[in-house]
DNA sequence: CTTGCAATTTAGAACAATTATAAATATTTT
DNA sequence: AAAATATTTATAATTGTTCTAAATTGCAAG
């Protein structure tokens, strides 16, 4: 709670009851859409606009506090984990899930760089595994 | 042409016109929204719906010819490229590039297949990568 | 062929996700 | 406390996608 308030000033924004009740509600669940975030609030019966939570996610994705997924559903994820880009998609529930896995997410990073075009810089490696559940 | 006609049926979907024009548009554009093959195809002043490129668009993902890929501008696009292959995404100017590295794309696809929960099928492994062009 | 049937396309409405706008509220600065 | 700034709100507007029912097309059997 007071970490909260801590963690939002680290990176520049000011610990509003919104944000603060938001980026709770994001790390407890991992990886959410802004809709999910606003029923997790209470909804319509909450004390918080969808508006305010699409507001406040932009503005910590642009601080670095929440990274965007693109998700097969045609609804944009947020990502508390900023740091692990591995997830599996379960393309039979839509579920996503973090995949663990620091080793491989370096050895992709260092051979991609070397062979990055001129110019270009990198700035994260998203990793998919698409699965399903078998039979 | 009649190779796309083979290509469609080959997969299982009666060539008409309006398949075989997105099928030869999607290949031209390597991925695209829906709304890019509507406009390429001439848009308003086409002889196409709207509605037909996303019927069509999603007919040929169900039978393998297309593949999809979310993106980080909340629409989804469509790829030729149905085999696994990585991608540079580049976050200044949106373009989605293909980056062609086989041997990672092994790598990565062995070393996680190793790892994957019990009961779970790889299908697909996604890698992007997220950069853009230096000052 | 041509008649009938199923698949496809169309126009347009409906829907869902997101963004924009302007007013109200809260916070900070002076 | 007043003025300036930032944030939240309610709501409208926009955008991307899906749905529906009717029209059209393509095909198969007589």
């Amino acid at each position: 709670m007071e970490d909260t308030k801590t963690r939002l000033n680290e990176f520049g924004l000011k610990a509003t009851p919104q944000r603060m009740q938001i980026y709770e509600a994001m790390c407890a669940l991992g990886h959410a859409s802004a809709d999910v975030v606003y029923q997790q609030l209470g909804g319509a019966r909450g004390n918080m606009t969808l508006a305010t939570v699409y507001n406040v996610l932009e503005s910590m994705t642009e601080a670095g506090l929440l990274v965007q997924r693109p998700s097969f559903s045609n609804k944009m994820y947020f990502d508390v984990n900023t740091g692990d880009h591995c997830h599996l998609y379960r393309q039979d529930t839509h579920e996503i899930l973090d995949f663990q896995d620091e080793a491989l997410r370096q050895a992709v990073e260092s051979h991609v760089k070397a062979r990055l075009p001129e110019g270009l810089h990198l700035d994260r490696v998203e990793i998919q595994l698409l699965c399903h559940q078998e039979r």
